[in-house]
DNA sequence: ACCCAGGGTCATA
DNA sequence: TATGACCATGGG
């Protein structure tokens, strides 16, 4: 059976599910806040989170930086693992105010942004990257739990590969398109949501054909 | 009651 | 470098 490419994945996720309107937000602050508040935890609950946020009008740099992290900590609870995240949404909203805010940092190029972005506590490979691409219009690959499942079911890369092996594998067979990297990891991710977790679906899956493990 | 979700850090070997 | 423990809520 022909290995179906990366591009054809994508092109047959479109065409099946449509755009989905990645990434939900008022400003590039707020992406980046949710980047944080979605780690490890259903979007469900880090919107919550967000919503919080907003009604005591918390989401911006100063005041996340500059509030108390146990009074943070209360209001994000909803998202999970809140002690921890409110130690990273402190730190981030110092990276963000110091660095000059959203129009400052766009200038950067990404290599050096994202250097910057994983040089603060509580901002990994996949959290960076999302930063990168949903809050500041870069084009760099998100690698997600998601990604790996489908990729590695697809016989595309095995398990073993780490982080920036995969990232790499998708930015040397793509376009660098930002609105082309927005949608395909919100697809990769709406499509997982469906199919071949736990119980595989794959009779209806509409990759089934591509999928040798089906 | 168990399992996982739009991960990351830290200790240990 | 490579696993494992830990964080912790809410929904299935």
């Amino acid at each position: 059976m022909k290995k179906i490419t990366a591009t054809d994945v994508y092109q047959r996720l479109f065409s099946t599910y449509g755009a989905q309107h990645w990434w939900p937000a008022d400003t590039p602050f707020e992406v980046m806040v949710g980047a944080v508040l979605t780690q490890n935890c259903t979007w469900a609950n880090a919107e919550t989170a967000l919503n919080n946020l907003k009604t005591h009008d918390m989401l911006h740099c100063e005041s996340i930086a500059t509030s108390n992290q146990q009074h943070l900590a209360e209001i994000i609870r909803a998202s999970g693992t809140f002690q921890q995240k409110a130690r990273y949404l402190q730190q981030l909203a110092l990276f963000y105010y110091k660095s000059g805010g959203h129009a400052e940092l766009i200038k950067q190029p990404l290599k050096l942004l994202r250097k910057q972005l994983l040089g603060i506590y509580g901002i990994g490979p996949e959290t960076a990257d999302s930063i990168l691409l949903y809050a500041l219009d870069k084009p760099s690959f998100v690698i997600d739990a998601y990604t790996k499942r489908l990729f590695v079911r697809l016989k595309h890369f095995n398990h073993q590969f780490d982080y920036d092996s995969m990232q790499n594998y998708f930015e040397q067979r793509l376009p660098h398109d930002v609105a082309l990297f927005k949608e395909f990891h919100a697809l990769i991710v709406s499509h997982g949501k469906r199919y071949c977790q736990t119980k595989p679906l794959c009779s209806q899956c509409p990759l089934a054909a591509c999928c040798p493990t089906a």
